[in-house]
DNA sequence: ATAATGACATACCGACCGGTCGGTATGAGA
DNA sequence: TCTCATACCGACCGGTCGGTATGTCATTAT
């Protein structure tokens, strides 16, 4: 019963360093003697707790989305105007550690790493995970005659885009502030660029 | 000296189908071999024209550059406020044909498979194109009034983002026609979404 | 006429990768 | 203490990939 713990334990170091590798090296790139290496333990251990390289990515995948679900729902049920939810939850997502808020990144480049329509379906919807969020504050919006009516969809896409735009290298160093990038991003999104 | 021209041939088609290729599958999954095969020579004929695939990729990388540079160079120059500007350059990129669209956001996905600094100055190049052209725009709106002053930096980013976040799968379907892609990114950007 | 060059084809190498498998160490339960 | 499942090791395999060495043939230069 306690050896439970212990594969756990394996387990879970064996998904940090996939989670560390997985974003900084494409998923090709990533050899499974490079996990085991990274993890201290051999490849039969990696075999022996995932049946294969695909589905230790997806354990990955599925571990984090459980935890950004959970905090993702929490701004959703939030009361306040769409802005203040807006700014919560991107908030909650803008001063996550450095390597959660990469995942969901990561998952659009590897977007069509798998031509199984099941597991494609599973990406699908880790991918969708932040924009359904926003989508339905959106929708509140709306409704409260807070914004405009407009597609919720697309205005949800764009939102994110623009959050995960100031992740990307090539705008760090713009603005260093958390709170700085919040404000610009919602500015944009409520009040437009327009003089 | 007409043998110039049998080599420019063979080297387009290479690189058209490296286009094609990179773009469906990872950088990694895309062997010489199938390179070789897709463009009817073998891979002796690859490594003839180019010193290896990391050169043969920056290569169609190049030449994009070079077309893709040309095209958006005429509406940064065109006159006209900040919005048509922007409206043509966007509809300039929108009605790309779909592969020439889909490579810039290609680069964006394998912005990390290159530690040689100065191959990863080329990508970064590349990738910032059109976020520069974007860029000059809008610091021409803000001198004019059009724009209320901001991180120029950031703005671009934010507006390509929004762009390109059109092009992914996800979006296909909700908008399917150009122009009301084009106005819905416009209109967000200079209007906002508030009622 | 012949040498030289460019544009390929063919055959092959060494490295590496995902995955397998027989075996071992460990610790819980009877 | 014996049993047995689980966790884990390490050698190995088939296959693929990037890259190379060498040959062939048409064209061009001398």
């Amino acid at each position: 019963m306690m050896l439970e713990t212990r594969s756990q334990a394996t387990i879970s170091r064996i998904l940090d360093v996939a989670r560390t590798l997985f974003l900084t090296k494409s998923y090709a790139d990533v050899s499974m003697a490079s996990l085991a290496s990274g993890a201290d333990v051999t490849k039969g251990a990696l075999y022996h707790h995932f049946a294969g390289k695909e589905e230790l990515y997806l354990a990955l995948l599925h571990r984090d989305l459980k935890s950004k679900g959970l905090l993702f729902r929490q701004s959703v049920d939030a009361p306040g105007t769409a802005r203040e939810r807006l700014a919560r939850l991107t908030r909650d997502f803008l001063t996550l550690p450095r390597e959660e808020r990469a995942l969901i990144r990561l998952v659009r480049r590897d977007i069509n790493i798998f031509h199984d329509p099941v597991r494609a379906n599973l990406i699908a919807a880790y991918q969708q995970a932040l924009p359904n969020c926003v989508g339905s504050i959106i929708e509140d919006g709306i409704k409260a005659g807070e914004l405009r009516p407009q597609d919720t969809r697309l205005a949800s896409w764009h939102f994110v885009a623009m959050v995960e735009v100031t992740l990307t290298p090539y705008a760090n160093g713009v603005l260093g502030d958390v709170n700085a990038k919040l404000n610009h991003v919602l500015d944009l999104f409520f009040r437009g660029s327009a003089a």
